[in-house]
DNA sequence: CGCCAGGTTGATTTCGCTCAAGCAATGTGG
DNA sequence: CCACATTGCTTGAGCGAAATCAACCTGGCG
């Protein structure tokens, strides 16, 4: 449905404003130079496809601005979002180094500027600086740490403090607050998105929804979501199952 | 309760027959040098913990016989066992590399032979040889996947699909094959155990054992499966939701 | 012997799924 | 410009799976 990938004007790697938490933190000049010859930096549309499960890797993506999820599905179709990307983060770094098919599918979802980054600069960086192993694997790292809490949370919560805590996580990013103290944040996903998330059916998301408006522990409105001052909902945080 | 750890007279690195599959394939001479000179053989009882979420890393622990758990618990005490370690992996990796706190707690659910390699060997080794990292971000990638299938597992199956499943991949190592075709594993893990790892209560999976023994898909005897040939329970693997 | 942890069973409740319909917003072709 | 699909979200009714709470075995072990 959407168009293709539009190219924009490069920003040179040495002034990009996410460069610093990227694994592309503190390299060379030479390396920094290759980068910046070969990226190919481009906008991206909701619903564009960046990879599929199973196909070989090309490269890989770093994310300038915007948000990208990451999917896994089953043979029966089922399938659940693993995780947001934002920006700073790389995107398919596990298929480039290694060489292997990708275990996931990764899809934008909010307008976005990524960095398209070939295979063969990944792996001509990588030999120059061996520091760069250290950075993925940094991130190799960090991303098995929010999956296993992933796992705990979801074998462990409620829908709805799954709920609260990733609203919780995603106001340090897209919340605001207002004079009286109540959090606004801007949920970035669809509700079947924020339901593939929680690993639920969007029939429960909704309920599950539903049901937090009628206590008035918060507001939704579209995509986004008012929780009162003193929040009965966030500021509860993860307490008994029945809560 | 059990004993500490006992002592080992080491097997050199360069015989070690599981040294193939960790992540010390193809050194050099002197690094395997260095590990021979500083690693601590030992023999480890069931129960025995191996280090707690949250304590620093001293050091990683390779896998040479038996079987450890990785757990991680919430703050609510619950708890979920992620993985099964076996012989020919490695524990603790990522807190040793980053010199980071350990994430999750380790376990020996069977008597174990374990090789505790320090840190300072850890670092040494990764200094002179750096195609290390390139096998610690595998390592890494691999554990990554198998959480994340885990993930799609936990929010798509049920818990009889997720433990035949998890039967499944135990009839590897676990499984032999009788003359007529049926399949007996060995369940090296306790009831609790096994209910922490499929993420659900003790009584439910209890339950799922009978229901699955009531309708003669397999016989459940102590730590022991049979399935019978053609196995109503395994090969009939992952399907639709309610059966 | 009595205790205790691990495991099973029973009764009940609750949560989330299924199937089905309804509804608003958006798009499309005549 | 209107009739009509389509898509995303919500709601309802009923069901089923797993949690909860509680009791009760069983086999080690002091």
């Amino acid at each position: 449905m959407p168009c293709r990938p539009e190219p924009v004007s490069p920003t040179p790697c040495a002034s990009c404003p996410v460069r610093g938490e990227t694994e592309f933190r503190g390299m060379s000049e030479a390396a920094l130079d290759l980068l910046d010859r070969t990226k190919r930096p481009a906008r991206y549309l909701p619903g564009q496809v960046l990879f599929h499960e199973g196909d070989d890797s090309a490269g890989m993506f770093a994310v300038y601005d915007g948000l990208v999820g990451i999917r896994k599905v089953d043979a029966e179709g089922n399938s659940v979002l693993l995780r947001l990307i934002v920006p700073g983060e790389t995107i398919g770094y596990r298929s480039t180094l290694l060489r292997a098919p990708h275990l996931t599918s990764a899809e934008v979802l909010q307008p976005s500027v990524l960095c398209f980054i070939p295979s063969a600069t990944v792996h001509a960086m990588v030999e120059r600086s061996p520091g760069l192993y250290a950075r993925f694997l940094e991130r190799a790292a960090s991303d098995l740490r929010s999956t296993e809490e992933k796992v705990l949370r979801d074998a462990t919560l409620s829908v709805r403090h799954r709920l609260a805590h990733f609203i919780n996580t995603l106001s340090e990013r897209y919340g605001y607050i207002a004079d009286d103290g109540s959090v606004t944040v801007e949920i970035p996903v669809s509700r079947q998105d924020l339901a593939a998330l929680m690993g639920v059916r969007p029939e429960s998301m909704s309920r599950t929804i539903r049901g937090i408006e009628d206590e008035g522990a918060a507001r939704f409105t579209g995509r986004r979501v008012e929780v009162p001052p003193e929040g009965g909902f966030l500021s509860s945080g993860p307490r008994v199952r029945g809560l």
